[in-house]
DNA sequence: ATAGCTGCAAATGCTTTGCAAGGCC
DNA sequence: GGCCTTGCAAAGCATTTGCAGCTAT
């Protein structure tokens, strides 16, 4: 899902949420650039050293009310933290455990050719595929 | 991996853990009967039904002492809790949001086709597949 | 004006740890 | 006996929440 011309203030009337100084800040980092994944710490620091000064409770609030209108999607790696991932559409990660970083693999990388069964009265609500990468 | 004729005793023998009452009755829990999935929650309700009284603390460290072990594997579905998987094969999960249960995909249900290439100086340490499922 | 946001500090929930007492070889 | 284990309570982390004050519309 590309946004190539989109900027902060369009994401935020797209979702209707109030372009305060913190989302402006915030999704200006996100939404800039493609395919970013951040935690609520890094981009706490990112924004901080930007001199936008977003307490992290907001951080933490705003992740949350970003992926809960679509505009960002979360990723679990690690049960340590939570990733936040810009690109929404459907694909996949690869995790570097050293580097504690998260890359994506398009749908053309890695297929999957066959998915169970779905049981009566359930749907698919997501596929996550991790591929967890280490030094040799 | 089966372990059709192991017992609790043994698996503990096998890795060099000290059979101790605490450890006999987690073991016997899990190695039992074949592909659990546990969370430290869900087997300390358990072991205390059966009136085993053994602490949380213990429990937590001896899911992870068996997982260092190679009897256990972590499986990362959601950021919240750690499940446990008495299966270390290759294989991979369904995750039921709403029962917050896990079951296992054989890797003929679920065909990952290609992966993606692997840098230099890397290796992959495992693929980890969670199919999503929730109630429709 | 007023509904919505922010920041702080406190609370939460899962997990780990320090340490004294008890158990296994 | 001596080392390993256990249990408790306290500590640790990442994340959430209550609430008083501030801000966008």
């Amino acid at each position: 899902m590309n946004r190539p011309y989109s900027n902060a203030l369009k994401c935020l009337q797209d979702v209707s949420l109030r372009p305060t100084r913190q989302r402006l800040a915030i999704a200006k980092l996100l939404f800039d650039e493609e395919d970013r994944h951040v935690t609520a710490e890094t981009l706490h620091q990112e924004v901080n050293e930007l001199g936008a000064k977003v307490s992290l409770a907001t951080i933490y609030n705003t992740l949350n009310q970003f992926t809960e209108a679509g505009l960002l999607k979360e990723v679990i790696v690690d049960s340590n933290r939570t990733y936040f991932d810009t690109n929404i559409g459907d694909h996949h990660h690869i995790y570097f455990k050293e580097e504690e970083a998260l890359k994506d693999i398009s749908s053309e990388e890695l297929v999957i050719s066959a998915l169970p069964e779905v049981p009566e009265g359930k749907k698919i609500s997501g596929v996550s595929v991790v591929v967890h990468m280490e030094d040799d």
